[in-house]
Formats: structure tokens, C-alpha cells, sequence
DNA sequence: CTCGCACTTGATCGATCATTCAACTTACCC
DNA sequence: GGGTAAGTTGAATGATCGATCAAGTGCGAG
């Protein structure tokens, strides 16, 4: 592995000290001093911490499928089960770091006020990719979820219920909190499977798009 | 309306300033500013900022009730409405202000990243406040959930789905999102409505303590 | 070699931060 | 009136903030 150069430093270390000690709270100094570079070098690069900012959301969202979804779905292949496997993954963080863990998105979503557009816009862009996981694997739940049934409000509810369990569990320092929130969720979920179409009498769903039919 | 005085003019500032832009961007001439007090008087009430904040995590907590529970529950008297009534008096916050609300509590969980533990167990001690309210409707609500459902764990799930909600109706403007999500919640509730015991079959709970039977 | 450009160095800047303090005013008790 | 304590005033402090910039270094192209 060889030394990451410069401005992929600047956006890693960026990164973890944005997530442990918040956009605000983390100071340039601090990511100088950590990353070990001086404050010319980190303005060559980026135009200000702002700047910083957006590359680390960038750096989030593309990192979406290959550090989170791909770990956590290794060896799954039942979509509610990688549903479950992708919550699992958060509570490991918290369960890994004492409960203090957060959701790096969902506090810097909360923690700047009023954010300019490029960063919402990112913000948005994290939550959407995320939710967009989750939607495909309910739509790869085919007929076992209500034909009626909004994947994508549902999948959205996901996240929701993500993002305020995370919030509770550390808040209370306490992980008992997140598995409540998810149990709910999966009695949720749990139900609308029941409603479903039972697999064993569900026309099979090949997932060929017209276009590429032979 | 007599002019509160200095102490409470800070409080009263400081909640709303600390709502609006955060702890961390809320500068302490911010709020002298806008409480025109001047430093050497809010430092004679309190020993510096994060007692302030001490101070209006107070007021929150002594707030829920005549601020927020009483208007949200004012005509109603079903217990399951007014858990709605009470997500619905979020849905008004934020279409009151193009989505730009955020819950206090819940930004001020995210915000601060390694908060003290008298702040923490104020922020806690809300949420509590606010869950608990909540499992009073749900036990209020009686035989109509399943009698084997957890109430506590389900009014916890409330406040997720709240929070989860406002945080993604907020990152993107949008008040579908929380609608999603509330719509959702309903109908995890609703399925347990229709689990639990039809309301005419039910025996009536008189809510008479056992020492208080005469 | 040498020119040019990407990148680095680190001292320095003005702004803003939370906090302090000595002097002052007000209100109330004896 | 005299004394006391609560509350107020606002300039000053030192620390820290994000950002700047002139002077360098290193390296590949010609």
C-alpha cells in the first residue's frame, strides 16, 4: 500500500475527524496537524474547509456500496435479509465504539443549519443512494412484499428508522435502544411479508429488462 | 406581558438561537446581541456558555408538556390520535418554516459529538420525557394493542420514526419524506390496532390505581 | 542543463471566539 | 441616610479560527 498522496490524505483524515468530532468542531489545525500537511498544501487543493467538506461527502458517497454494502451483504442473497445485514452493519459500529458511533451523513444533515447548496445537495445524494440500495432489494422481494406496496416510501422508512435509532442508542449510550427500534421495524416489515404472496405460489421474477430480452 | 427578566430574556434567546443555527455556530455575542444583555450579565447568571445550554435543555424538558403535548392534544382524547397529533404538530413545524425545522433535542444529540455528561443526560432525559408521554397513550390504548407488545419499546419507535423523519424532510426540503415515514408508522400501528382486541369486546380499563379503590 | 509548473513550506493576518473584570447602578433592609 | 448585595456595563484579554502568501522545492519536458 503505498502512501497516499496529498489530497487523499487531506480528505481521509477529513473524514474521520469530521465524523468523531463534527464539521464545525474540527478545525483546519486539526486536520493539518493529523493529516501532516501544512495549510499551504490543504488550499492548494481545495479553495477552503467548505471545499474539504464537499470532497468528503463525495468520498462518502462513492464509498457507499464498496465499504458498506458490499461487507455487510457478503454471503447474502435474500434482499430482507440484506436489508437487516445493512441496519446489522450500524449496530456493530455503535456496538464497536461504545455508542458513539453516528451516522456521519445524518449529523452534519442536522449539525449545519443552513447549509449551501452544493453541501445539501450532497447530503441528499448520500441519503438517496443509500435509501436506493434498500429499494432494490425490495424490489428484488418481488411478490413477497403487497404488489401495492411503496418500495420506495418503505425504503425511505429504512433509513428513517436508521438514522433516529442510531441518534437513541447514543444518546442513551445504550444499544438495547437501537435493536428496539429495528425489532419494530422488522414486526413491520414481518407483516407485510405475511401479506404478500406466499413464495411458493409466486410467479418467479426474472430480472431482464425488456431491452436485453434475446 | 411584563418584560421577563435578564436571566429569562438569555434562556428564552438562547433556545431560540441555538435552534436556528446550532450550539457550535451560536456565537455568545449572538445572543447578548439579540437578548441585548451585555456579557458581564449572562456571565453573572451563568459560569459560561455550556451552562446556558444546561439552562435551556431545562426549559425544553419543562416544555413538553404546556408547549407541546398540551396544544398538540387539545379536543382529543383518543390515544392513538394524539400520538399522531403529536408527529402532526412536527409536520406543522416544518411546513411553518419550508422545512428548515429540526427537532432541538435531537440536533443538539448530533451536534455535540463528545457532550458532558450533565448535558447528555439532559438530552436524554427529553427524549425520555417525550417517550414517556407516548407510552401513556399506548397504555392508555389499552386492550386495543396486543396485550404482549411492548408499549415502552413501540413509544421509543415513535420518537425514531419523528426524528428519522424530520431529519430527512429537512436534507431535502421535502415534506413527502416526513410523510412517508408517518404513513408508514401508521401502518405498523394500525396492524397492531387490528391485532389487539375489537374495542366492543374489550373489557374497559378503569385507570383506578389499586390503593386508590375506594 | 533549464525552463516551467505542480506542489510544499510555515510565518502571518485580521476576525472572531468565550471569558474576565473593575467600575457602576439599582433596590432593599436597618 | 447608610450599608449591602444583586445586577449591569462594556472595554479588554488571550486563544483560536479560517485563510493568505511569498519563498521555496522537486520533477518532468524540451
Amino acid at each position: 500500500m503505498a502512501a497516499p498522496d496529498t489530497r487523499t490524505r487531506l480528505v481521509l483524515t477529513a473524514m474521520e475527524l469530521f465524523r468523531n468530532k463534527g464539521y464545525g468542531s474540527t478545525s483546519v489545525a486539526d486536520v493539518l496537524q493529523a493529516a501532516r500537511v501544512n495549510s499551504g498544501s490543504l488550499y492548494h487543493f481545495f479553495p477552503g474547509k467548505q471545499d474539504l467538506l464537499l470532497a468528503v461527502l463525495d468520498a462518502y458517497h462513492a464509498g457507499i456500496a464498496p465499504m458498506l454494502l458490499e461487507p455487510a451483504w457478503r454471503g447474502l442473497s435474500d434482499p430482507i435479509e440484506r436489508v437487516f445485514a445493512l441496519l446489522a452493519a450500524y449496530r456493530r459500529a455503535l456496538a464497536d465504539s461504545e455508542c458513539l458511533y453516528a451516522c456521519p451523513i445524518g449529523s452534519l444533515a442536522l449539525e449545519l443549519h443552513e447549509p449551501d447548496l452544493p453541501v445539501r445537495e450532497r447530503l441528499a445524494a448520500n441519503f438517496t443512494a443509500w435509501t436506493e440500495a434498500v429499494h432494490q432489494c425490495l424490489k428484488e422481494a418481488g411478490a413477497r412484499l403487497p404488489r401495492d406496496l411503496d418500495r420506495r416510501e418503505l425504503a425511505a422508512f429504512v433509513l428513517t428508522t436508521m438514522e433516529g435509532a442510531v441518534m437513541q442508542a447514543r444518546t442513551f449510550r445504550d444499544l438495547a435502544k437501537f435493536d428496539g427500534a429495528v425489532r419494530q421495524l422488522r414486526a413491520h416489515i414481518d407483516r407485510l411479508l405475511r401479506t404478500g404472496v406466499p413464495v411458493k405460489y409466486a410467479r418467479r421474477h426474472t430480472p431482464v429488462k425488456k431491452k436485453e430480452r434475446s
